[in-house]
DNA sequence: CGACTCGTTGAGACAACTCAATGGGTGTGG
DNA sequence: CCACACCCATTGAGTTGTCTCAACGAGTCG
C-alpha cells in the first residue's frame, strides 16, 4: 500500500515504547524493512534465532509441531508486536514457526546487532524486558487457565483474548481481523475441532457471537467474559 | 545451618550470572538476606511487586487460587532460581503465591533499587532479560503439552520436569527433594487428584517410579520420557 | 491413642472425543 | 461460466476416558 511510510509512524511498537528520540532513531536506523506475502514463513520451529522482527502492519501466526507431526496454532500477533523476542535474546532455537497471516511489513534486525544495541541503550533492554515479561504472564495465565477452567470457559477467553489482540471494531462487533478457523480456536484452546464448533454455534443460537466462514465477530463481550468465569 | 554463610557461595545464581567481580559485588551488597521458615509465605498473589527474591538456599512453591478458591500449584523453585521476577521488572501485582516449601534462604532487593541497578548495570538487565526468557520459553512448552498430549503424557513430562528443577540423584534413584503431593502432581497436570494417584500407582507397578508419603522418585528416567512422548 | 493428612481403590455418570456423513462457500481451470 | 475439487463447517450417534463420589487404609504428629 504505502512504499514508503513516514519514519514517525514506523517508530513505534514495543521496543520503541519510551525511547528518547535519539535512541530512537538509533534503532530504527539500524532495522531493515521486509516484506512478507500472506502465507509466507519468517522462521521455522528449530532454526536458530539469526532475526528478530516487530510487526509493523499485518498479521503473523505462530504454530508448532505436534509429536503427531500436524501443525497446531499458538497464538497471533499484530502490529506492534515483537515476534521472535525469547529465542533471539536467549540464543536458543525458535520454539514455533511464524507464517504472515496476511501481507505483513516488519522491521528486522540481526540478532548479534539487536544484542549489541541493547548493550548500549539499556532503555531498550528495558523494553525488551517489559515484552517479554508480558509474554511469560500470558503464558502463565493461559496455562492456569487450561488447568482450572471447564471447556466453554476456556473458548471464551480464547476468544477475547483474540479480540484484545487482533480484534477490530466493526460494523457488527468486536471482529477477529484475521482468518481464525474452528481448527485454531480448538487448538489454542485444548479442544477438539468438533466441541469447539459445536459451542462456538451454541453461543451464535443465543446471539453471543456471529460466525462467518474462517472468521468470528463477537457480538456481546460481556455475556462472554461471563461464561470465561 | 549456616549462619554466615561465605560471600563467594551467594555471588551465585541467575543475577550472578557471568558478572564481572566488581558488578557482583555491587549486586551482593545491594541485597539484604532474609530467611523463611517451611510454610512461611514470601508474597501473596495480587500484592504489589516490593522485592526481588532469589533463593540461595531452600525451596519454594508458587500456588494460584482459581476462581472456586482452591489453592492450586503451578511450579516449584529451587536454589538460584529468582521469585517473582516477571512482577517485579513489569511492575505488575505478583499472579501467584510464593510459600517456603522448606527452610529457605534468599536474597532480596527492593524493586526501586533492582531496576535502578539493571539500568545502570547492563549486565544485570541481560541475566534478567535470561531469566524471564526462560520461564516464557517452559511455559510455552508447557501449555503445548497441555494441547498435545493426553493424560499420562502430561504426567510424565511434569514428573521429569520436577526432577530437573528440585530433583537429586539419592540411594533409589532421581528423587525430588520436596514434599510432593499427588494432588501438587494432579494440579501441575491438569488432571484430577485420583487419576493422577491411578497412573502414578500404575508406573510404580512396572518399577518406573518409586512412590512414598508426600513423595517421589523416579527410577527409570529413559521409560518416563518415552511415556512423555 | 485420637485427629489429621495423604493415599488408594471401586463403581457409576457424564462430558468430551472419535468417526462418519452432509452441506455450503471459494477458487480454479477447462 | 459452469463444473469440479477443496476447504471449512455442522450435526448425529456411539464410545471411552476422565471425573465425581464414597469408602477405606495407612502414615504422622501432637
Amino acid at each position: 500500500m504505502n512504499p514508503a511510510p513516514r519514519r514517525s509512524s514506523l517508530a513505534r511498537g514495543a521496543l520503541f515504547t519510551e525511547l528518547d528520540g535519539r535512541t530512537a532513531e538509533i534503532l530504527l536506523n539500524a532495522a531493515t524493512q521486509r516484506h512478507f506475502a500472506s502465507g509466507a514463513t519468517l522462521f521455522h520451529q528449530g532454526d536458530a534465532p539469526s532475526q528478530l522482527f516487530q510487526i509493523s502492519t499485518g498479521l503473523v501466526r505462530l504454530t508448532r509441531v505436534n509429536p503427531e507431526g500436524e501443525q497446531t496454532t499458538l497464538r497471533f500477533m499484530g502490529a506492534g508486536d515483537l515476534v521472535g523476542c525469547v529465542a533471539v535474546f536467549r540464543q536458543v532455537a525458535f520454539p514455533a514457526t511464524a507464517t504472515a497471516g496476511k501481507p505483513t511489513n516488519v522491521l528486522c534486525w540481526g540478532s548479534v546487532q539487536i544484542l549489541d544495541l541493547m548493550s548500549r541503550h539499556p532503555a531498550i533492554s528495558v523494553n525488551a524486558l517489559n515484552t517479554v515479561g508480558d509474554r511469560a504472564r500470558e503464558m502463565v495465565d493461559r496455562l492456569a487457565e487450561m488447568t482450572d477452567k471447564g471447556t466453554e470457559a476456556r473458548v471464551a477467553s480464547v476468544l477475547l483474548r483474540l479480540v484484545g489482540q487482533v480484534g477490530r471494531h466493526g460494523p457488527k462487533g468486536l471482529e477477529i481481523t484475521t482468518p481464525v478457523t474452528r481448527k485454531d480456536v480448538s487448538e489454542m484452546t485444548g479442544v477438539s475441532y468438533f466441541t469447539a464448533s459445536r459451542i462456538l454455534g451454541g453461543w451464535q443460537r443465543q446471539g453471543l457471537v456471529w460466525l462467518g466462514r474462517a472468521r468470528i465477530v463477537v457480538l456481546d463481550p460481556e455475556r462472554l467474559a461471563q461464561v470465561a468465569g
